[in-house]
DNA sequence: ACCGCCGGGTGCC
DNA sequence: ACCGCCGGGTGCC
């Protein structure tokens, strides 16, 4: 009875691949206590480190409580015994303090033993050699919480008795550890808090919801304070977050943060830091304010983004925290002060300046006091996509009141100063996830990472999500007091990814991967109750979440104006209808013969190949010229199938039609295509060739798949060529190029001032459109994915620009630029032809529609007549259907629709 | 540590 | 007494 091992399906088995397997358990005892300042609780987790270098004994143990405090080491017997298992990774080795937890020379500590099931021998063995021996898992009640959360799951392949185990009492369940989360309890997210002066653009309620979040924004541990900003794209993150960098400065005087710091503050600041002291602070007297608090004490107390409590559990009562950093002042350009300047950087963005004829007398003061407070950080570090790097600038340009300047520094180009003390210099230095990652890597160590920044903000955090990228790993190794993410998308798909965000955000314990995996992902991979609702508890208390349809005191975030979207019907002339229909011709008698052959699948780019065709022809005859695609099949070299497959590749890039990885359904990530000629990102491919070993299939047409086989994309540039064509011809318009530009010259009879975007996504469309804009007289600007940063800037800021003659026309490929992109200024937009994705379609269309656009907003959609773009049309619907079901996580890819437009 | 261990002081009953 | 016993000093690794 006793032994009812279902080896069959034994979960640990499997489950080994990362977690392990529990060989047993064993009771130690941590000495020392006395010397450290690390305390625990009973039945509280603790961590075993090995200490090889400790000049007592090579085999010490350290034992650190959930806070990452020491506590003491284990006894050097036994840290004799597991030195070698913990060195050769033989075995986790996790310890609980079962009780005696107040004791004051040593306490026992009940360890259970994690590792691969083939290590388990070894690990016995060795602890034998010593004179110990492991006891099975479930033993009494005294296990620790690592084997009582698994009892129910892995239990059963292991020989111990289940049933004994499984009964926890309510009082087990509500464990000490659950305690440790409901420490972390959901801040208030509803207090509003003002703009400071310095912010020159009013924030709306829900911003200022995220202000008041953010600068309160209570975390364990205390001296690392952040977290993450999860609002939806539009609702003004870049907003709140220049609004809380302009909370360090109060009338050009820091906000100290620390007890030092105020002291000096009050000095400096003298009386008249009352005047405006209510204006940019957290107003939280309860927590904040210290008994007959004044004005200025409430700079003493009022933790800018600073801790006032936590962790009850694990944390030493007698340490102090030490190193809080001040706030250095935003410098007013009044009379009184200005900014320093020029210090040789290539770029420094604020020309706001009224006051740059009084920066030289600024310097000399500048220098003395920044030499006093060497030691203060000052400076915020932000680092986004390239594609975003030019709307914070922008940002910062507009949202700055225009009597206050602020040092922002773009760290970026090959001209970019990489002296550290120069960038500890600015109040904002700007840098992207590519140069912290390149510079990381590089001999000598990085500029970025020689700097203590007061405060390092990730814009579109989620990048990060793969610890083991070299953007995460040097995002993880930055130095600085506050740490924010930024993301729009909502942070629960994989726990792994989550790692690390929290790690980043240094939320211990979970910041050390151990803990991670032994409180949550453990937990949660084996099913544990309670585990998913601690993670939530978890996230939910470091982050801030609305979206767009999120409301504050009964109204919606954003009062956008309306939306409305037109089709607008296009008929081909009888020369563009024949050419249509030849190619229609010709591709449906292939299509029919892969068909009957039944062979779609295979032919699967050749078939987009011709959709691809098709929907050029219905924009302009010009576009499919050359286009050459090889309906011919038959018996090819490596070589030669090699380029087939690459051609093939590019194709299905620049169809447009194949934008998610039918693994991921997130967009191609290093797009490789296989043997079949379907195309996935490179790291889910070969995933799928790994958990399918020793066969696998492709997962769309469960043809044999091989690693060998696949072809990586040369070089992802833009895949247009769209420039070479367009000078060596005479242009000619087309039905839709005339539909266009009558609607254009429409519009600006009507309103002048109106500003469009023309999108498409062939930009050599774009190109052809050029022509009669010209002819016509229009002012236009254009933004394509092939454009380097500045020159993107640079359109988008001529096309912003409110001035008379600025461009009222923006030649937009729909997908250039990330989410960040800014086009309000525009309130019509043209789409030119269909996407596949009506994803895609809104996201663009949001680039105009959001926050800052004051106008009602109209949208048209050319669409052929009897065409492959009505298809479309009918496709998306059907996406969109999905989309708005139950379960909108899993949408279709892009590929499957594919399939059906094929088939219909 | 209300322990163990060490080493000095000491030494019949 | 090259012992036992006593009691003070001391204490992780």
């Amino acid at each position: 009875m006793e032994e009812t091992p279902s080896v069959g399906d034994a979960p640990g088995a499997e489950d080994d691949t990362d977690l392990g397997i529990l060989y047993g358990t064993l009771r130690g005892s941590v000495v020392g206590l006395r010397y450290y300042t690390g305390i625990v609780n009973n039945n509280e987790m603790v961590a075993l480190q090995r200490e090889p270098n400790n000049p007592y004994d090579k085999n010490a143990v350290k034992v650190n409580n959930v806070n990452g405090d020491q506590v003491g080491h284990i006894k050097k017997e036994l840290a004799a015994a597991l030195a070698g298992i913990m060195d050769n990774k033989l075995a986790l080795v996790e310890g609980v303090v079962p009780y005696g937890a107040k004791n004051v020379f040593t306490m026992p500590v009940q360890m259970s033993f994690w590792g691969k099931a083939a290590n388990k021998e070894a690990v016995v063995d060795q602890l034998k050699r010593h004179g110990f021996k492991l006891a099975p898992p479930l033993k009494g009640s005294e296990c620790g919480f690592g084997s009582k959360w698994i009892s129910g799951k892995a239990g059963p392949s292991y020989r111990a008795p289940v049933h004994a185990a499984v009964q926890l009492t309510p009082e087990q369940l509500k464990s000490e550890f659950d305690k440790l989360f409901e420490d972390l309890k959901e801040d208030d997210k509803t207090r509003e808090m003002e703009g400071a002066e310095a912010l020159g653009t009013r924030l709306l309620p829900h911003q200022k919801q995220a202000l008041a979040w953010m600068v309160s924004q209570k975390m364990r541990p205390q001296d690392v304070l952040g977290g993450i900003l999860a609002d939806d794209m539009g609702l003004g993150k870049t907003l709140t977050t220049i609004a809380l960098i302009l909370t360090n400065f109060q009338d050009g005087k820091p906000l100290p943060v620390g007890k030092t710091t105020s002291e000096r503050c009050r000095q400096e600041s003298g009386t008249n830091s009352t005047s405006n002291v209510g204006r940019g602070q957290c107003e939280d007297p309860g927590k904040v304010m210290g008994p007959g608090a004044s004005g200025i004490q409430r700079f003493d107390t009022t933790p800018l983004e600073t801790s006032s409590c936590l962790p009850k559990r694990g944390q030493a009562k007698k340490r102090r925290y030490s190193g809080q950093s001040g706030e250095r002042p935003l410098r007013q350009t009044g009379a009184t002060s200005c900014v320093e300047e020029d210090t040789g950087f290539a770029s420094v963005l604020f020309p706001s300046s009224a006051c740059l004829k009084r920066q030289t007398k600024r310097k000399v003061t500048a220098t003395t006091e920044n030499k006093r407070l060497v030691d203060v950080p000052r400076a915020t570090l932000i680092v986004c996509p390239l594609s975003v790097l030019s709307n914070w600038i922008d940002q910062f340009d507009q949202h700055i009141h225009r009597d206050f300047h602020v040092n922002v520094y773009v760290y970026y180009g090959s001209d970019r100063n990489k002296d550290p003390s120069v960038l500890a210099e600015q109040d904002v230095v700007l840098t992207t996830y590519n140069i912290l990652a390149t510079d990381y890597g590089v001999r000598g160590g990085s500029p970025l990472h020689r700097v203590r920044w007061l405060r390092i903000v990730l814009d579109e955090g989620h990048t990060i999500r793969n610890p083991s990228a070299q953007q995460t790993k040097a995002a993880l190794c930055l130095e600085g007091h506050r740490r924010w993410v930024l993301t729009g998308t909502p942070i629960q798909n994989s726990v792994k990814d989550l790692w690390s965000l929290i790690s980043f955000l240094k939320l211990k314990p979970f910041s050390d991967q151990e803990w991670w995996r032994r409180t949550i992902e453990r937990p949660l991979v084996l099913g544990a109750p309670g585990a998913l609702g601690r993670l939530q508890c978890l996230i939910r208390s470091i982050t801030l979440r609305r979206t767009k349809t999120s409301k504050v005191k009964g109204k919606p975030v954003l009062e956008l104006p309306e939306r409305k979207v037109l089709i607008q019907h296009v008929t081909l002339t009888e020369e563009e209808r024949q050419m249509y229909e030849s190619v229609k011709k010709e591709g449906k008698a292939a299509v029919s013969r892969f068909l009957s052959e039944g062979t779609v699948l295979a032919h699967y780019a050749d078939v987009l190949g011709v959709l691809l065709r098709l929907r050029q022809l219905c924009c302009h005859p010009r576009l499919c010229i050359d286009t050459a695609s090889s309906l011919a099949a038959g018996n090819k070299t490596p070589e030669e199938l090699r380029e087939t497959l690459v051609s093939k590749m590019k194709l299905v890039l620049s169809s447009g039609s194949d934008e998610e990885c039918a693994v991921c359904l997130e967009s191609l990530a290093c797009p490789v295509i296989t043997r079949c000629a379907h195309v996935f990102c490179k790291p889910c491919i070969f995933e799928v060739i790994r958990s399918e070993q020793p066969k696998a299939k492709c997962p769309l047409c469960r043809n044999e798949l091989r690693a060998e086989d696949l072809v990586q994309c040369p070089q992802e540039e833009e895949t247009d060529s769209g420039d070479g064509k367009k000078s060596d011809q005479e242009w000619t318009p087309s039905s839709k190029i005339n539909a266009l530009m009558h609607a254009l010259i429409e519009l600006r009879r009507d309103d002048p001032t109106a500003k469009c975007l023309v999108v498409s996504q062939f930009t050599a469309f774009l190109s052809l459109i050029e022509n009669p804009l010209k002819e016509s007289g229009f002012a236009f600007t254009r933004l394509d994915g092939s454009m380097a940063q500045k020159k993107r800037a640079e359109a988008v800021q001529r096309f912003q620009s409110s001035r008379a003659g600025s461009p009222t026309v923006m030649l937009l490929s729909l997908k250039a630029g990330g989410v960040g992109l800014n086009l309000t200024a525009a309130s019509r937009v043209f789409l030119m032809d269909p996407a596949w994705n009506p994803a895609a379609e809104e996201q663009c269309f949001d680039r105009c529609h959001r926050l800052g656009q004051s106008r009602d907003v109209v949208i048209t959609k050319f669409i052929v007549k009897d065409s492959v773009e009505e298809n479309m049309l009918r496709i998306q619907n059907k996406k969109r259907e999905l989309a708005a079901g139950a379960f909108a996580t899993r949408k279709p890819s892009a590929n499957e629709d594919t399939r059906q437009l094929v088939i219909r």
